[in-house]
DNA sequence: TACTATACTTGAATTTCGTTCATAGCCAAT
DNA sequence: ATTGGCTATGAACGAAATTCAAGTATAGTA
């Protein structure tokens, strides 16, 4: 009757409170989950949760599998890793290398829970400006790469990890604090702090500026706490992914601003190698990635304009 | 990965010690267990038990598995009836006739626990032996009779609940207290007690002397106590459930013997009208006396002769 | 009021997956 | 060597889940 899809499902829809974005955080179409649910919610006879509302409700049936799910779909996950353990893959090489260089905010806190659960694996960790990890990570010195740009190489597959916003970071006095959004032609005269990487490797360049054929002033910073500190006494303003920008938030360091009507969007990818994608540590590693990037993130967005 | 089926095949697989087994007990073929239980260990890499062992053995891999079965199925079971007493459905009749009369070893702890979870179902209870139970049931005027053969009848549908074993009962000091089975032969010169109802109704005759053309003489009891003093005492020997028996066998009052070489099994039988096959608490009713019999019954065997 | 964007639903087509059927292999007991 | 009980396997079938392609509904916007 009920089953364990059915749950993933129902949870990932309490997640993320549209069919839409619980489609895709399951791996699914849309329509998928709208089948699914009709079908779960014709079996038991009973409607799960209240349609067309902004987040979605759910009814008390609803609820009580959502507690279901909240008990059994971690026990279902243990007893996975426990067995990916005992099936004798519980060593091997985790060898990571990432692009974008404020990950930290969520991959520590990854690693962190990853190493309790395969105290084996050997980790390692390397970052640099200068170095093309996508060449390491296919002949073998690598294992991992966190990119934001996947382009096809032979032998490397992309894991999506989640999905992200480039946000603008501005002083919180400064007059686009108060802006809804920011359009292209705002730009022009700021001044624009980037890391010191070619700049068709920026989103904010390729997404958003280039198309417009804005070109503002550039700075560059090799860090983000410098970055910040730039941008809190007006010296510019600078394009930092949501989770980048999460704790200066916080603090109410600095003011960020939406880019666009819509916003800019972006996914986060793990690149591996074909041959470890059935690796049992890499799949948990890849969860764990995506359930602590969930956990941490959730919210980060654009401070809202009243 | 895992599904919630692998999780019942493998409890059953516990429970049962065998494949065809666990088969019978979750509704599928022998093969398609198989089939099944080799998808899951390809995907996990590892396997789950040693095949060809008496009690079949679970490897660890396979005792986590049955861990976290225990810990979810009964979590989903609940969550499920839950959600079926949400739906509506949390008041019904079911009022219930027994046509074996000594079905009360596992009927009563089915009954104790189907009513903490459907307080609102009005229950009620009929035996006798003069009173045909089934067109009772086609009428309406029943909602379920327990019966051992299962005659079909246009709106009826039988579900079956557990086999069990029928046993003959002999006083301790009886030859036949040592003998590893009785042929219908050794009968003939016997006293058989029976309940008063028509002779082809019982599967002592029908399944066992009638095939040999064995007639020993018959005595009638109504009440099993009745028929279990009349044995104890010499006075004649009957054939009984292995569950009807069960008391009387932990308190070493009589001794069971096996019928026949292989023993004659049967199973008991749930009649219901089609029309409440659907209905929530008739399934968790069904479900539960599954479940309790397992439970209770588990083990009831003759006594083995060294 | 019409227009557009967004979110969900629906039915049919399609693929994927699980089950059955028929058969073969293995082991122990006779 | 033969039989009976149990499990494994491959082919074929059928059902279930998913996708595809429209369709409906609602809210925001001109």
């Amino acid at each position: 009757m009920v089953e364990l899809r059915h749950l993933r499902t129902l949870a990932a829809l309490r997640d993320t409170g549209s069919l839409v974005e619980a489609a895709e955080r399951v791996f699914l179409t849309q329509s998928a989950l709208s089948h699914q649910i009709k079908d779960l919610e014709e079996r038991l006879k009973c409607s799960l949760f209240i349609r067309k509302t902004k987040p979605i409700c759910f009814t008390s049936a609803g609820q009580r599998i959502l507690a279901l799910a909240d008990g059994v779909l971690p026990m279902i996950r243990n007893a996975e890793r426990d067995i990916a353990r005992l099936a004798g893959g519980e060593t091997g090489r985790l060898h990571m290398s990432i692009e974008c260089h404020s990950c930290f905010q969520w991959l520590m806190p990854t690693i962190d829970r990853f190493r309790e659960n395969w105290p084996e694996v050997e980790m390692d960790m390397a970052s640099g400006f200068n170095f093309s990890p996508l060449p390491a990570l296919a002949r073998g010195e690598l294992d991992l790469v966190i990119s934001s740009d996947p382009q096809p190489i032979n032998g490397i597959a992309y894991q999506p990890l989640f999905a992200y916003e480039i946000l603008l970071a501005v002083s919180n006095q400064h007059p686009f604090a108060r802006k809804t959004h920011i359009d292209p032609e705002d730009l022009q005269p700021e001044t624009l702090i980037c890391y010191p990487v070619d700049r068709n490797r920026l989103d904010i360049f390729t997404r958003f500026l280039d198309p417009a054929d804005i070109d503002p002033q550039i700075r560059t910073a090799e860090m983000t706490v410098m970055m910040m500190q730039l941008v809190a006494s007006g010296r510019g303003v600078c394009a930092l992914p949501n989770w980048a920008l999460s704790e200066y938030l916080e603090r109410k360091y600095v003011t960020a601003c939406q880019l666009g009507s819509k916003g800019v969007w972006s996914t986060l990818y793990a690149a591996i190698r074909e041959d470890q994608r059935e690796a049992e540590f890499m799949r948990d590693f890849l969860d764990t990635a995506r359930e602590t990037s969930f956990n941490t993130l959730n919210g980060i967005r654009a401070t809202p304009k009243n």
